[in-house]
DNA sequence: GTGAAAGCGCTAACAT
DNA sequence: ATGTTAGCGCTTTCAC
């Protein structure tokens, strides 16, 4: 029973057994073509020598198993683990396998990006598209980005978050909020400008506060005592997404303020976190299903050739009034 | 340029750029003995022609590239994410692959694990241990459980409780606690079980509530309501774990009561969701490092043949007090 | 129902 | 520096 050469093979299993490989290949496999007590023989033999079939050598000769990359900026920043989740769960209805790729495990930069290379079929998710090391490491394998920016060279799923933003800029219009501020890492681009735009545009000035690189947590904290010292009379804070609005209710709690009756607070994403926190979080939420089924759907079509490599699918936030407002 | 067959393999890519395969195997591999001319008209041919190697039959001649199988409960269940992503973190470190498995995005019962026994060489993680449907499935995938239970036919890495359990129990004495309960889906057996012993033998009298099974956060807002119906005296809530926790103070919040001051609580964990939340949560808490460091060197060394395939590792959990105690 | 032959795509080892 | 040979372990024909 004791092996000589490393792996245990068919060929082993098929000797012990007393017969060929491709009868211990049926067995192995649950087809039809083999007398149920052939099967049972070889399969006890199997289990008794601990035979487990190559992946590789079922690979190259079988029929293709197709394996999904996901590539996440970072596991311990809830956003992520959602957006897992759901791809997990588009992937499995499909058949598909999901490999991971946390940019925070690399060892040095798009290190993990080098396994995806060599697993995955096509890759999802997210990727920092400015740097050329990432993008030549990816040596051709597709890719579908999650929250495409629209100067991105490759496809994927884009955010609007717009029709959101004019329902958030109402409701706190509504609720009378006079001085509305702004907290993100870069106030003044992208979301957080649009937003800026929007208020003013609705005649109402706001501040702008910048927030550290780095956790959003201890950020939106920090970035909310900044904000209080400098305009104590804020009563209305928009931050860069939930995580850091988490952090922005935690900074106004300790400097005493009452959410919402003296600053109300929203945030972007619509994690789960938001629900739990107290109060709960008002917040420009994105459907995780949608983009992951968008962004699945992309890749496998890519694959089969049923989408262009660089097709482009648009998911829509939706303003989902909690307590925090 | 266009392909008759469905792949571009290596064939193709020496045949358009006039030299061997094996010359193509190593422009693409970064191997030395080659023409530096030569490599950069090879690649260049690789990349009009969309070649990719095939990692099936990579694996088959070359060198084995080892992958982990990561087999969680649930996603979106914090605590599942965290350990992701420190077995992410040690797995790339040993230049290991982690392929996903999410018991909630399994189609049918334990159909995630065959996914696992397929692509995995190994896998890590969370298994019910009781379910036959679950232990078949895994066809001698060598298994390393995650809070391994005493009585499991697999190694692993145990949870060890006691000494976090008496730091906590004399914490609370010394908070004054007088009326603690404990809260749970079973609060009458495994570490809840322990956890009361522990309290009553430092004279504490224990209340046990019940909680539904299904979301902790919701489980625990309704297990509070119910305990203070029936215990309104009571003056701390140990629960079953951080999640369970927070919905324990959500529920306190929704009463009235102030934390610490009315009621204190502790969970179980040591997630990072307990320091988002306000007050902080005090909670036993787990290096999920050192669990996931242990695990995948299990893995690693069952596969390499320097572990045992039911070696046993354990892991103790810290008394970790913050300001909801 | 079972066995023999062929080949999946690639790289290691040995030639040249 | 490049080409040739020989497999890796498995499933698919196709015979019987």
């Amino acid at each position: 029973v004791a092996r000589a050469r490393g792996r245990v093979t068919i060929e082993d299993v098929a000797a012990a057994a007393g017969v060929s490989r491709q009868t211990v290949s049926r067995a192995m496999n649950d087809m039809a073509e083999i007398n149920a007590a052939t099967r049972e023989r070889v399969l006890a033999v199997a289990r008794e020598l601990h035979y487990r079939p190559s992946r590789f050598g079922r690979g190259l000769a079988g029929a293709r198993q197709h394996t999904l990359g996901l590539r996440l900026h970072d596991l311990m920043n809830p956003y992520f683990p959602e957006l897992a989740a759901a791809v997990a769960r588009t992937a499995a209805e499909r058949g598909w396998t999901v490999v991971l790729s946390d940019e925070q495990s690399a060892t040095e930069p798009a290190a993990d990006l080098r396994a995806l290379v060599r697993q995955a079929d096509v890759a999802v998710g997210y990727l920092d598209v400015g740097d050329p090391r990432v993008t030549d490491t990816l040596h051709g394998l597709p890719f579908v980005q999650i929250d495409r920016p629209p100067s991105s060279p490759f496809g994927g799923v884009e955010f609007a978050l717009d029709g959101a933003m004019d329902d958030a800029v109402a409701h706190l219009g509504s609720r009378g909020v006079r001085r509305p501020a702004v907290v993100a890492v870069d106030p003044a681009s992208g979301r957080m400008a649009q937003f800026a735009e929007r208020l003013t545009a609705a005649g109402l000035p706001v501040v702008a506060q910048a927030a550290i690189d780095g956790d959003p947590i201890a950020a939106g904290v920090a970035a909310v005592q900044e904000l209080l010292s400098s305009h104590p009379d804020v009563d209305a804070v928009l931050a860069f997404n939930d995580l850091m609005a988490c952090g922005v209710m935690k900074g106004l709690h300790a400097a005493g303020r009452d959410i919402p009756v003296d600053v109300r607070v929203v945030g972007v994403d619509g994690l789960t976190l938001g629900t739990v926190v107290t109060p709960a979080l008002t917040t420009l939420a994105i459907d995780m299903r949608a983009v992951a089924r968008d962004a699945v759907d992309l890749a496998i079509g890519i694959i089969e050739g049923t989408e262009e490599p660089r097709a482009v699918r648009r998911v829509e936030h939706e303003l989902v009034v909690r307590d925090s407002t």
